[in-house]
Formats: structure tokens, C-alpha cells, sequence
DNA sequence: AATCCGGGGTG
DNA sequence: CACCCAGGATT
């Protein structure tokens, strides 16, 4: 319980001021959970302004063209997020008479919500006790109780959730939720986090076991990446010179080492 | 359980 | 340039 007072108490001293934490309005919630999923806020603001302006209810969202939205969503990346955007907002207006599922459980089955998004909306939105766990959540958890369970395993996963749901605060599941997360997003950052002003410099593991700079830990991803390709090239005796673009158009955008 | 999807940030 | 960040869907 002292480490959600002190989290509660930073975040009402530190929190930054952001337009999605005015509203309770389901709608806005979804809408920004989405837009900063793999996104950080400063380059979601801005995209997160542009749509309420041109979609400010969900029934205008849902009337959009893909195109459009689309079109509006154009630099944020993992475009899909756009395409289900638009899909779940014709499926609430259309099949789910207009209204915005109010559970955790219920909004699970919208399409591009997983567990982290549910759990977000339904606390945030609702004030249901469902812990988020986000990379700030795994990263906070992580360092302050010292758990070297990788993040990315099935059995971390899992340690994480649970750990995360006995911590949320029954009293305010949305203040503690927003909480842990921007504590993570702007002090307990994963290079160079603020430990010399933390609240929590007496009682968190990591810092006191100097392992802050290898939690959370992830399992590689042992990724094999053709580094070399050999391969020769037979001169058309006609041409003096082998021609870079011409392999280009062969190959792609392969950078190309002539020994 | 592994892979993909797009950007931005960092060293 | 190489590597890290990370939620959800898919296979």
C-alpha cells in the first residue's frame, strides 16, 4: 500500500496534462489507447487532436471511408490499428445499437483490443479494477521488486499480470493505472531513468542490487540475418563496367560489396 | 511460441 | 548504421 500512495502522490505532483485524460468518454479512451499503442505521446498528440476534430463521435467515425481514415492516420505506422479503428466503430454503431461495451470482458472481443486496451478502457473509462500492463507496467514492476522473469515469456507474462492485478488500487483503479504508467513513461524510463529524484529510492530492488540498467529482462530473439551473400557475376565482354543500378534492379535495395 | 506490422529514438 | 521500443493479430 505505501507503494501506490507514493505512486498516486507522484503522479498528481508530476502527471502531464493530456487532452484523452479530460474525458471519460468511452469513445476518447478507446480512440487514444489505440492511437498510443507502440506510441509514444508526443507523436500521437497530434493525431489524437486531428481525429476527435474530424471525427468527434464515434458515429462519425464509423460513417468515414477507410480512405479517409486512412489518410488520416498516414505516418503513425501499424496501419491495421486504423483498419480495425474503423471496423470497431461500425461494429458498435451498427451491431451494438451505438453503445460502447463497459467491460473489460465485453470490450476483449472488440477487434484490435487485446488485454492491455481492455483493461485500459475498463478502468479508465468504467473505474473497473482491471490491471493494465504495458511496457511502463513491466518495466516498473520489473525494476522494483527485482523480477528477472523475461517479459516476453509465456511464464512472465502471466507473473506480471497477477502481480499487476494484486497491486491495482480497489479504491481507484484509473487514477493507479494512469499512475504506474506515466511513472514508467517519464521517470522510470528504460535508458537513463531518474532514480536520484525517485520515491522510491529506499525500497526499490533494483536500484538497491544496481540492476536497473538489465530489467526488465527479454528473451533474444536470435533473429538470423543474411549478413553475407556470395555470388559471382559473369562480364558481359561488351561492357566495361558493372553497373550498381543495374543489379539494383535485380535485387532491391541490397547494398552491394565489389572484392 | 514465433513472426509480422511502421514509425521514432539512441548509441 | 545496428539495435531497441512494444500491443495485437496471425500462423
Amino acid at each position: 500500500m505505501d507503494f501506490n500512495h507514493k505512486l498516486i502522490t507522484w503522479y498528481s505532483d508530476k502527471k502531464r496534462e493530456l487532452p484523452w485524460r479530460e474525458t471519460s468518454n468511452p469513445y476518447y479512451i478507446w480512440l487514444s489507447e489505440i492511437i498510443l499503442q507502440q506510441t509514444q505521446v508526443k507523436q500521437g498528440l497530434p493525431y489524437y487532436d486531428a481525429f476527435v476534430t474530424q471525427y468527434p463521435t464515434i458515429f462519425d467515425l464509423a460513417n468515414a471511408s477507410e480512405t479517409s481514415i486512412l489518410k488520416l492516420w498516414q505516418g503513425l505506422g501499424y496501419y491495421s490499428r486504423a483498419r480495425n479503428l474503423h471496423f470497431t466503430a461500425k461494429h458498435i454503431v451498427n451491431e451494438l445499437d451505438g453503445k460502447f461495451p463497459n467491460t473489460y470482458k465485453d470490450l476483449l472481443k472488440l477487434k484490435g483490443v487485446g488485454d492491455y486496451t481492455a483493461s485500459a478502457i475498463a478502468s479508465i473509462a468504467f473505474n473497473e479494477v482491471a490491471a493494465v500492463v504495458d511496457g511502463n507496467v513491466y518495466r516498473v514492476l520489473s525494476r522494483y521488486f527485482g523480477i528477472e522473469t523475461p517479459i516476453n515469456s509465456t511464464l512472465g507474462i502471466k507473473e506480471f499480470k497477477s502481480l499487476a492485478s494484486t497491486l491495482i488500487d480497489h479504491k481507484q483503479p484509473a487514477t493507479y493505472n494512469q499512475a504506474i504508467m506515466e511513472f514508467g513513461a517519464i521517470q522510470c524510463k528504460p535508458k537513463n531513468p531518474d532514480c536520484t529524484v525517485c520515491p522510491f529510492q529506499d525500497s526499490c530492488v533494483a536500484l538497491q542490487n544496481q540492476m536497473v540498467d538489465v530489467l526488465p529482462v527479454k528473451l533474444k530473439k536470435t533473429k538470423v540475418t543474411v549478413k553475407y551473400f556470395n555470388f559471382l557475376v559473369f562480364m558481359d565482354p561488351n561492357k566495361k563496367h558493372f553497373s550498381k543500378n543495374a543489379l539494383k534492379k535485380v535485387f532491391g535495395n541490397i547494398s552491394f560489396n565489389f572484392l
